[in-house]
RNA sequence: GCGCCAUUAGCUCAAUUGGCAGAGCAGCUGACUCUUAAUCAGCGGGUUCGGGGUUCGAGUCCCUGAUGGCGCACCA
C-alpha cells in the first residue's frame, strides 16, 4: 500500500502498525482489537438515535433536581467527561454544536458485566450511544438514566486538555481537534456560514444573479498580483489560478447579466501574514447603470445586514474587550484630500515624483525606487499617513489613475479615477469602481501596464485580449465592488485570517 | 526575504549558574451508587524539533536546518 502523494502530513510519528507507538495510542488500538475480538463493533453502521442532545435539553431542561420521567430516549455524542464512582458512572456527551448532556450508568440498571465493560472500553473522545429514561440527577443535572449503551465510534487518539486552549499551531494544523475542543472554533464555522448566507440573500433580494467564473485561466488578470501557475496535460498548456474574477464578470455584464455577483476564491502567490492568505474568499458584484456611489451604498448595507444577521448587532466586541460600531453612515474622505491634510501641504495628481520621494525621505520611509510612479507613491504615502490609522469604517475615494487600470476617469477631476477603498480597523476590507467601459482607453491602460511589466514590475496587470474583444461589443456603464469574505469575518471578530478560514494552508512540518 | 522569540510526555506548560528531565490534565491498576475539570491510593509514560560542534558533563552554550509566533519588508 502506498499513500497518496498529496496526503496531509501526519501530526506525529504514527504508522498504525508501528509498535513504538506512544502508550495512549497503542492502548486505544488494543481496545479496538479487544472489542472486535468480543464480537462488538467499534464502528457500527449506525446507532438507534431517537433524540438529539439539543432536543432532550429543549424538551426536558425544566426538570427539577431529582425529578425523573418515564420518557425514554436514545442519544449519541462525543464523550468529553467521564466520572466513575464505583457502581455508578457519569459520562458527558457533546454534539457538534457543543451542546452537552449527561448520562448515568448504574449497576442496578445496566448490570455488572455491562458496567465493567463500560469502564474498560469507553474512553474520552469516543462517540457513544446511550438509551434510557430521561430525568434529572439529585444534583439537578439533566441526564439519561441508561439501561443500555453502545460505542458509536471508537477514538484512537486522546483528546487534548479541554480546559486550556490548544496551541495556536495545533488549532490550525488539526482544526478537527480544535472544533471538538474550542467553542470559539465551532462558533467561527457557523458565523462564517451565516455571513455568507446573508450576503447571498441580500444580493438575491436585489435581483442579482450568482455566477461562477473560471478558476483556471490562460491569462490571470484583473488585479495586481502574482498568480499560481499550473499545467494542463490534455492541452499541454500553462494555466494560471485566477487572481480575481473581475474580467469574467464584466464579460457577463457585456452579455446582458446586468446584476451579477460571485462568491468564490482567489489565489495570489505572495506573502502570507495575519491579514493575507494565499487563497482567500471574495465577493465581487457588478451592477449595470450603477457607479461607485451605488456600490458604496450597497457595500455598507451588505456589511451591516451581515453583522445583524450573523451577530445580531452592528456593535462589534473584539477579543480584547474593545468595541466599535459598523452601524450608521460610514465616513468618507478623499485620498488626495486626506493625504494633503496629514502632510500640511497640497498634493495633487500634478505633484512630481521627485517631490513625493522627498516627502517620503523626510518621513523616514523606505520607498521603492525602481518602477516608481506618481500613483504608487501617493498610495504608499497615504497608507502610511492615513490608512494604517483608520479604525472606524471609512470610504477612501478618488485614486490616482496609474494604479487603477480598470477604473474610469473621474467625471470632474483630471488625473484621478472613480474608485474607493473601504478601510476598517486599519486594513482594506473592500474596493469599488465606476467601471472603465471604453475599450480604447482600456487597451491603452493595459499597454501602460505592459510597459511597467517590461520595467520589472512583476505584478503589473496582464493584458487579456479576449476581455478587450468583449468590451468592444460595449459594456453598459456600471459600478463594481469587491470585498474579502475572510476580511469581513476579521472585521466582525477581531481575529486573524487563519482563524476565519476553516482549513488554512499550513506548511508541512517535515 | 531580514530580525527577534519559541519548539520539552497524548495535551498545556515548568526545569536556578552547564550538573540525576518535572507538574497538571490524560493513561494504566485499585477503591468509591449523585458526579460534573469528581475524589483517594499506587504505577507507567521522554529522539528535550532534526543535524553537527564545544565540554568531564548540554533541555540549557555555539553552528546549521525545519516549523510556528511577533516585528519589518513585500502584498490592495
Amino acid at each position: 500500500m502506498t499513500s497518496p502523494a498529496n496526503a496531509p502530513q501526519s501530526p506525529d510519528v504514527d504508522a498504525p502498525e508501528a509498535d513504538d507507538l506512544p502508550e495512549q495510542l497503542r492502548i486505544r488500538r488494543e481496545k479496538r482489537e479487544r472489542l472486535l475480538a468480543k464480537g462488538v463493533e467499534a464502528y457500527p453502521v449506525g446507532v438507534p438515535v431517537t433524540h438529539t442532545i439539543a432536543q432532550v435539553r429543549g424538551a426536558y431542561g425544566h426538570l427539577e433536581a431529582g425529578q425523573e420521567t418515564d420518557d425514554v430516549a436514545g442519544v449519541a455524542g462525543r464523550v468529553v467527561f467521564l466520572r466513575n464512582t464505583g457502581k455508578l458512572c457519569f459520562v458527558t456527551l457533546q454534539d457538534g454544536e457543543g451542546n452537552r448532556l449527561q448520562a448515568m450508568l448504574s449497576l442496578a440498571e445496566v448490570g455488572e458485566e455491562s458496567l465493567a465493560e463500560f469502564k474498560s472500553d469507553v474512553d474520552l473522545g469516543d462517540h457513544l450511544f446511550v438509551h434510557g429514561r430521561i430525568g434529572s440527577s439529585r444534583r439537578g443535572e439533566l441526564s439519561v438514566f441508561a439501561d443500555s449503551w453502545q460505542i458509536a465510534a471508537k477514538s484512537l487518539r486522546p483528546l487534548p486538555v479541554l480546559h486550556k486552549g490548544l496551541s495556536e499551531e495545533s488549532r490550525v494544523r488539526q482544526r478537527y481537534v480544535d472544533l471538538i475542543a474550542r467553542p470559539e472554533a465551532r462558533d467561527m464555522v457557523r458565523l462564517r456560514a451565516n455571513v455568507v448566507r446573508s450576503l447571498r440573500e441580500n444580493f438575491h433580494r436585489r435581483g442579482y444573479l450568482e455566477v461562477e467564473t473560471p478558476m483556471l485561466q490562460t491569462v490571470a488578470s484583473g488585479a495586481a498580483a502574482r498568480p499560481f501557475q499550473t499545467h494542463m496535460n490534455a492541452y499541454d498548456i500553462e494555466l494560471f489560478l485566477r487572481i480575481a474574477p473581475e474580467l469574467f464578470l464584466k464579460r457577463a455584464v457585456v452579455g446582458g447579466v446586468e446584476r451579477v455577483f460571485e462568491i468564490n476564491r482567489n489565489f495570489r502567490n505572495e506573502g502570507a501574514d495575519s491579514t493575507h492568505s494565499p487563497e482567500f474568499a471574495m465577493v465581487e458584484a457588478y451592477e449595470a447603470y450603477g457607479d461607485y456611489d451605488t456600490m458604496a451604498a450597497l457595500t455598507q448595507d451588505l456589511v451591516q445586514t451581515a453583522a445583524q444577521d450573523a451577530l445580531g448587532t452592528t456593535l462589534v466586541t473584539l477579543p480584547d474587550g474593545e468595541e466599535y460600531d459598523l452601524g450608521g453612515e460610514w465616513a468618507q474622505l478623499t485620498m488626495y484630500g486626506s493625504l494633503s491634510e496629514s502632510l500640511g501641504e497640497e498634493i495633487t495628481p500634478q505633484t512630481s515624483v521627485e517631490h513625493l520621494l522627498a516627502i517620503g525621505d523626510r518621513l523616514g520611509l523606505e520607498l521603492e525606487r525602481k518602477a516608481v510612479s506618481h500613483g504608487k507613491l501617493v498610495e504608499e504615502l497615504w497608507e502610511h499617513q492615513v490608512g494604517d490609522h483608520l479604525y472606524a469604517p471609512t470610504f477612501v475615494r478618488d485614486f490616482p489613475v496609474e494604479t487603477s487600470p480598470l477604473t474610469r476617469d473621474h467625471r470632474s477631476i483630471a488625473g484621478q479615477v472613480e474608485k474607493w477603498d473601504l478601510y476598517v480597523r486599519g486594513f482594506e476590507l473592500g474596493t469599488a469602481y465606476s467601471e472603465l467601459v471604453d475599450p480604447v482607453i482600456q487597451r491603452q491602460r493595459f499597454e501602460a501596464q505592459a510597459l511597467l511589466a517590461a520595467a520589472g514590475d512583476d505584478e503589473a496587470m496582464r493584458l487579456d485580449e479576449d476581455f478587450l474583444t468583449a468590451m468592444e461589443y460595449a459594456m453598459p456603464p456600471a459600478g463594481g465592488m469587491g470585498m474579502g469574505i475572510d476580511r469581513l469575518l476579521m472585521a466582525l471578530t477581531g481575529l486573524g485570517v487563519r482563524e476565519t478560514i476553516l482549513f488554512p494552508l499550513v506548511k508541512p512540518q517535515a
